[in-house]
DNA sequence: CAAATCCGTATCGCCATGCAATACGCTATC
DNA sequence: GATAGCGTATTGCATGGCGATACGGATTTG
């Protein structure tokens, strides 16, 4: 192994660190730390130290024990903020849950997971599971299979192929055939439709937005109740409205690069 | 000075390198982040690499300059996820902009700022300020006022002597007498109202969340507009609804708490 | 169009810095 | 009151990070 004479070890390790709080780890003690990071207790409590000092761990003044600080709040500030599609997509976002009513997110595309950069929860708010950050397999979220469909076809049977196909419910379709399937019959429609797929009840409508080279970055969600709508009757009411949203974006965003230049 | 034994300075440089996008900062070189830092370049370069192999900085292929990475929004997740207050607040912040129809928010104390942690906007207006993330000056925030009214009298004093008082509107009290003077009335009444102390237009109620040791710790914050209300007609409408969920989370934590131990 | 400038990238020898072992004091548990 | 386990603090050693430097490409300048 010929180590990168770049990478700054410690601080990969101190990254280790932060993250070993998933999971909905509340607090952490120092040997935790350490068991979860593969470093020991020395390192741990420098690394913890350090986090703490900068404010992106904080620590419980009776059990002496770290968990993650609101400092860490700031940096997703400083990226949602410094993101141009993020900024363009908020108010396209906020009137498309108006005139929907229905719950809508938009996704990040990265890798094989996509990740909610921006909520607008409906009025009844069934799903409290889908906060900002939250990391979710492309394979099976409608906006990821949105995106795939966009994608040369060997890139998303890449995907796929390196997925970790967990069903996250027992509906979840994880044979990689029956996949790839219903990604092409995305790419012919122009959109995804996911019932009980990530949650059960739920049924999402996503639909990509592409930047300016042509590739899918995100994705747009619309989200309801199958106790309300079949996943048909939903599709035909709120697959256009999607497309449209992403398209949208998706023109919003070439035009900024543009600007830019 | 006798420095800190147990700080990993390249940990907090790195740490420093990911601070730098800050101010809406889409892409910086390795030479302005080097100068941003008070690093050289060797450093930028090699703090930029690694945050960028762990997926905290994103590469531009074209420039090849960096910008923050979606994986921040991972460890936001993660705080929002551990934190029992978001948990307990989510709903009921939900059912107060259903209630009232009005922008909600939850800030966090963190001494001289809050940050806000949660929002629930209103149907109509967009006040694009005030994404997740934040920061805020406390002396100047409805809430921020509410906490410092809840504070020792001595310990408010001193946050406000600290604090750097640039006013955010024409209209922000600055002024340290008076400033303390505002939050001993909010300490009678039980509430802040704040107009178009961080925002022009805006009108702000705050109600302060306490926590188990009786200590603020956030603040409950509704919003709208002043071309709608005047202060007094906002305070008189939605004061009550803001100091009753902010006991009501008050008790929730301390609830948790005990549940916990 | 050539020269100059500035950037990101890569390399390398030195030594400060982070490493890991260890010892300490505290608190909870039995 | 003995034990176990925790967070904390210290220390000598060697390694990993430091910063100067050199390279190649892109962009700007005269």
């Amino acid at each position: 192994m010929t180590r990168d004479a770049l990478l700054v070890q410690s601080v990969e390790k101190a990254l280790r660190v932060l993250q070993a709080f998933d999971g909905g780890n509340r607090f952490l003690g120092l040997t935790e730390i350490a068991a979860r990071c593969g470093v020991d207790k020395s390192a741990a409590q420098r690394f913890a130290h350090t986090l703490h000092l900068a404010g992106y761990l904080e620590k419980c003044p009776e059990t002496r024990r770290y968990g993650l600080g609101k400092r860490l709040l700031e940096v997703t500030y400083n990226y949602l903020r410094s993101n141009p599609l993020i900024e363009a997509a908020t108010p396209a976002l906020i009137e498309l849950r108006r005139f929907s009513g229905q719950h809508i997110k938009l996704s990040l595309f990265d890798d094989t997971s996509v990740i909610y950069a921006i909520r607008q929860q409906s009025e009844r708010e069934y799903f409290a599971a889908s906060l900002v950050g939250r990391r979710v397999p492309t394979f099976c979220a409608a906006g990821g299979r949105a995106i795939l469909a966009e994608l040369e076809p060997a890139r998303a049977a890449d995907i796929v192929a390196r997925s970790d196909l967990a069903p996250l419910t027992p509906k979840t379709l994880v044979d990689p055939n029956l996949l790839l399937e219903e990604i092409a019959a995305v790419r012919r429609q122009g959109y995804a439709v996911a019932a009980e797929q990530v949650l059960l009840g739920e049924v999402v409508i996503g639909a990509a937005v592409i930047d300016a080279g042509g590739s899918p970055v995100a994705a747009v969600h619309i989200a309801g109740s199958l106790a309300e709508w079949t996943p048909e009757e939903y599709a035909r009411k709120f697959a256009g409205p999607a497309i449209e949203t992403a398209q949208a974006l998706s023109r919003a965003t070439v035009k900024r690069i543009r600007e830019a230049s």
